[in-house]
DNA sequence: AATGTACCACCTCTTACCTCA
DNA sequence: GTTGAGGTAAGAGGTGGTACA
């Protein structure tokens, strides 16, 4: 494989350049490149000056051949219902398109290439604004979520405390201890080393593989064997193949959601939302 | 079958210049 | 009149695919 052909430019020799040319490089026709920028910075490219002379027939006949110009109205027009119908250029279109439009097949190749990466810029800022938006509403999910912990937190330790005067109370009026030696033999009960039932395990005790959400740190799900659902540490491996913004993966198009319908395939993943987060990869 | 070469299409980045506020 | 930002046509250099010797 090579990348480029080289190819001695006669007409800028004096300037030790040669021309690169790879396959859609401009077209080398033994004079200086008919669209090439290589004038010099003593001749002013030609652009359209006013909106009618845009329309002036005359004027694309008027000029030298190596002037560069702005496309018509027109001739963007018909390219953008091509760009529409399909982003990919086939040899065969192309030389149809660059004979309607008068242009050089050269050009239409151009003018498409520069749409699809203007095209492709824009869905790069939508995909980032879907997933800024993802993203912020998961963060209130989160901080919903704490604030519901600390809550149902709260409730757990207010009752298991009630529960533990009630059980204190019973206990001494089952042995006949007034009040005050209630706290004695509560006292005693630590002194003899016995497990206090924390509020925590109370709640989870035969519930086999729930959930406790630990408010401390990072979300961390922990079950009944005491391993965590979720790793210590997360973070962002990049995108994920066949994921939305995958396209540089592997330098192709496929998997990307850089072009709408058909051509630009959107490959979804069933769970779009899913699909999205795979940005982000727990390990 | 494996390899090198030529050619082509395409991509990203950059440049030069226009347009307009 | 000047200036800076944004748009755009095209150049430069690179990659991957394909055909062919």
């Amino acid at each position: 494989m090579d990348s480029g052909h080289l190819i001695f430019d006669s007409s800028s020799s004096h300037h030790g350049r040669m021309l690169l040319l790879g396959g859609g490089s401009p077209i080398f026709q033994g004079a200086r490149s008919v669209l090439g920028m290589e004038e010099g910075a003593n001749k002013r490219r030609l652009f359209f000056t006013s909106p009618d002379e845009l329309l002036e027939e005359e004027y694309y006949d008027e000029q030298l051949p190596e002037k560069k110009r702005r496309l018509t109205p027109e001739q963007v027009h018909l390219l953008e219902r091509s760009f529409e119908a399909e982003n990919k250029l086939e040899p065969e279109r192309k030389s149809e398109l660059a004979r309607k439009l008068g242009l050089q097949p050269r050009q239409v190749a151009v003018w498409f290439q520069n749409r699809r990466a203007r095209w492709k810029t824009k869905q790069l800022e939508r995909d980032f604004d879907r997933l800024k938006s993802s993203y912020d509403s998961l963060l209130a999910d989160h901080d919903s979520l704490l604030k519901d912990n600390d809550r149902l937190r709260s409730q757990v330790i207010s009752l298991t405390e009630k529960l533990q005067a009630k059980d204190l109370e019973a206990a001494g009026a089952a042995s006949g201890l007034k009040p005050d030696d209630q706290a004695a033999s509560s006292a005693d009960h630590a002194a003899l080393n016995v497990p206090q039932v924390k509020a925590e395990d109370r709640l989870s005790t035969g519930s086999g593989g729930s959930a406790v959400v630990d408010g401390d740190g990072p979300p961390h799900l922990v079950d009944s064997s005491g391993e965590s659902y979720f790793p210590e540490s997360y973070h962002c491996l990049g995108p994920v193949h066949g994921g939305v913004l995958s396209e540089e993966d592997d330098g192709s198009d496929e998997g990307c959601s850089y072009y709408p319908n058909g051509m630009f395939a959107e490959h979804h993943h069933p769970d779009e939302e899913a699909a999205q987060l795979g940005w982000w990869v727990w390990s």
